[in-house]
RNA sequence: GUGGCCGUAGCUCAGUCGGUAGAGCGCCAGAUUGUGGCUCUGGCUGUCGCGGGUUCGAGCCCCGUCGGUCACCCCA
């Protein structure tokens, strides 16, 4: 039996490395005001059709249940969490800023960098908008990345605003249908072929050489972009800004402003996405509640594959990845005559917090300290025929130091202590 | 849904002209009867994805099929 296609297994050192990495990251949006919240896996089939249209729907895990409810698999957490605004919204303290990580399923094809199942760290802030707002978001999405060793030659964030496409189309009286159109076709350029982007563009009634060097023409001066520049400017963001009009984002809900982080050689995927979307608490929940929103989403996918390219051996999440799989003393029974006496002690060691090991059955001295070594003990304590006295052996110095066993505990907690201050990392 | 590439040991892969299957890593044992990383010695592991065809003979050639992967499509 293996996984089902686009569905994956994680073993400790990966799962390790995303732990590391989720925890980082939830710390990161605390520090800026998040609170973390988490919804259903599984929610009504109509709050992603009131969204997104029917559209998506082939594109989501579906059923009907024994209720003959329509079911789907979320797909992405804004539409709950608007649900959940919409439904305390006169109770919550504003600004809302909520952060959450979860699961999400989407019956694409799996290839690289997307999987049917897939991890997502989600933002948003509710209930304010403006510059000041926009750049609270790019600036939270800028920090997480940032911690986990990225820098501004790894990453830029390529930020724009649905209202420049508004205005560009203001002057023409062209039908709603076009301006859709053209969003659609400009998200494509770059990915498609340039003859089929023409084509669109014709079809929807536009030039394709005005979009073109309307695109190209620089717009960080854009009157549009004034007050967020400043903003970002304050927070001494600006070396990871790109500002480009050909970013809109894919879909229609959003209504300001769109970015997207990728990654600098342009060989992934974009890393994470989000936008200004202010009409969307009010469509789900039909207007009983109208809050501005903003938010992200970055997925656990590509930013794995970004992290592990660049392999920095001091970066700080293998750092607290390796931490989390390790283990700290490991109980070596020389002498099977003196195992209760390691039992005991092992049950005190792990009540007190203290990852602790020993082998299970009768080993071989060699192995038991192979195992050590290869738990990343940094403690070894042998258990032999000469209790009540014990030997504490420094795996690292292989220095060894013979006690009884009533000052283990103390002398333990020193030595972990001791390893605690060299080095803050480990412990 | 469409297309390219790939399926050989637990893992990564080699396998020449079609001649009965190999390496490295890992694992196990020993050198070392109470002391780990290195080294050395020995050992285990195969439905060559599956089915059919060609052939005296197929891991290799042909057809089909399944799986993986990458790309297209789509991308919240």
């Amino acid at each position: 039996m293996k996984t089902l296609p686009g569905f994956r297994d994680f073993y400790p050192e990966e799962q390790a490395r995303r732990r590391a990495l989720f925890e980082r990251w939830a710390e990161v949006a605390r520090a800026h005001g998040f609170a973390e919240i988490d919804a259903p896996t599984v929610e009504p089939l109509d709050l992603y059709r009131k969204k997104s249209g029917d559209e998506l729907v082939g594109q989501l895990f579906s059923f009907t249940d024994r209720g003959e409810r329509e079911i789907a698999l979320r797909p992405e957490l804004t539409p709950s969490a608007a649900r959940m605004v919409a439904a305390k919204h006169r109770e919550l303290r504003r600004p809302i800023r909520w952060f959450s990580l979860g699961s999400f399923f989407r019956l694409e094809r799996p290839q690289r960098g997307r999987s049917r199942e897939f991890c997502q760290f989600n933002c948003d802030l509710f209930g304010i908008s403006g510059a000041a707002a926009d750049a609270e978001m790019v600036g939270l999405l800028i920090a997480l990345l940032r911690a986990v060793g990225l820098g501004p030659q790894d990453f830029a964030v390529r930020l724009s605003d649905r209202s420049v496409w508004n205005q560009f189309v203001a002057g023409a009286a062209l039908p709603e249908e076009s301006t859709v159109a053209l969003l659609q076709a400009v998200d494509k350029l770059g990915r498609e072929p340039a003859e089929r982007t023409d084509a669109r563009l014709l079809a929807a009634g536009f030039e394709p050489e005005r979009v073109r060097s309307f695109i190209d023409e620089p717009c960080e001066n854009d009157p549009i972009f004034s007050d967020l520049r400043r903003e970002l400017d304050q927070r001494r963001l600006t070396e990871f800004i790109t500002f480009d009009r050909s970013v809109v984002r894919g879909l229609a809900y959003y209504t300001g402003v769109v970015f997207e982080a990728f990654d600098r050689k342009g060989e992934l995927r974009a890393i994470a996405g989000g936008g200004r979307y202010d009409g969307l608490v009010a469509k789900i929940s039909d207007g009983a509640a109208d809050l501005p929103a903003a938010g992200f989403a970055i997925g656990d996918v590509v930013i794995m594959e970004l992290i592990e390219a660049k392999a920095l051996p001091a970066a700080s999440i293998q750092r607290r990845a390796d931490q989390l799989l390790a283990g700290q003393v490991f109980l070596v029974i020389a002498d099977e005559i003196a195992r209760p006496h390691a039992l005991r002690i092992a049950s005190d060691l792990r009540a007190a917090g203290v990852r602790t090991d020993f082998a299970l059955g009768s080993e071989k001295v060699t192995r038991q300290f192979q195992a050590a070594e290869q738990a990343g003990c940094s403690l070894a304590v042998v258990f032999g025929a000469e209790w009540p006295r014990v030997k504490i052996k420094l795996m690292a110095t292989r220095e060894e130091i013979e006690i009884e066993a009533s000052a283990l505990y103390e002398r333990i907690g020193d030595l972990l202590k001791i390893r605690r201050l060299e080095n803050p990392n480990l412990q």
